[in-house]
DNA sequence: TTATAAATGAAAATGATTTTCAATTTCCAT
DNA sequence: ATGGAAATTGAAAATCATTTTCATTTATAA
């Protein structure tokens, strides 16, 4: 599947007029293989590691293009540093929504309603797509509290 | 009622060991009567303009206050800046969600399946809590798009 | 009124992201 | 296969939102 997928983005790239380059491959190939929410950083840091040469305009840059043509999600926590992570279509079983922890930053992944939010995020999409001229492209769905340890610390003060 | 809710806040302020004070008054004046979707500049500026002297770090103290006190909801639309708006309720009419045109920003409100939309949220916060041990306190959902001028401009490109 | 703890705000610091630009790479047309 | 136009790269500098610092001012409880 992962192979697959990463196929489809090599299209995806070529489509929109890319090119195929070492760094995005690098980019696009780390990011095939996670499941995170990852920051700039974190992406950048972890191909170097590997030992990838790669510069971190480039990893802002690839990123960026990838976000335009749908195949990551951008998103904030709170923490001023944008995220992110594989965009899966809202038909696809790892298609999720979050659980963020405004104290520590946590984030839970979920998807034990996707159905009833499916079948609403729908009914919401087509009136008002609608109504409002609006084309949809993407939703955000958030849940913000505190986690149970940062509960706890909370309770303990 | 935006007095009411005026004086409420006041309370609020105080329960939370915040002093009142004139900057802090003058935040909470003009937030309590618009409906806009504020930046930091926008508050600060607007403020300014009205001839009320306040330094741009004590709207950014100001405002982070009452966004831990639920008074106000931060939100990002991708342009790297926070904005605000009045926080209400589920239960209150004016409770909405939002539209947000990934091209110029321009943001809609929009709560025409509010029902549908808070007797999901309420199941999927019951459960949630309950499943992660998750203090839920706030939500965001975002529609993100192309408003109709937008999608021209690209159609004609 | 006074003491003290909190709040202010200008300036400096920080940190994420974007821009610049010369050098390099991709890939299409030959 | 190869040359060359056009796109991409990446280091350094610039930008811009936000946070920190710290000396001064203000609110409020006694």
């Amino acid at each position: 599947m992962t192979c697959e997928k990463h196929i489809g983005w090599r299209g995806t790239l070529k489509q929109c007029g890319c090119k195929m380059t070492k760094p995005r491959k690098m980019v696009l190939d780390y990011l095939s293989k996670t499941a995170e929410h990852l920051t700039i950083d974190d992406i950048y840091f972890k191909l170097r590691k590997k030992g990838q040469d790669i510069g971190l305009t480039t990893v802002y840059r690839t990123v960026e293009i990838l976000v335009q043509n749908g195949i990551l999600n951008k998103f904030d926590i709170g923490d001023g540093k944008a995220r992110y992570e594989l965009a899966f279509d809202t038909s696809s079983e790892d298609h999720h929504h979050h659980l963020i922890c405004c104290c520590c930053g946590m984030i839970i992944n979920y998807n034990d309603f996707i159905d009833d939010e499916i079948n609403l995020l729908k009914k919401i999409e087509n009136e008002l797509s609608k109504k409002h001229k609006f084309k949809i492209l993407n939703h955000i769905i958030q849940f913000q509290g505190l986690c149970e340890k940062c509960s706890k610390k909370k309770s303990d003060e």
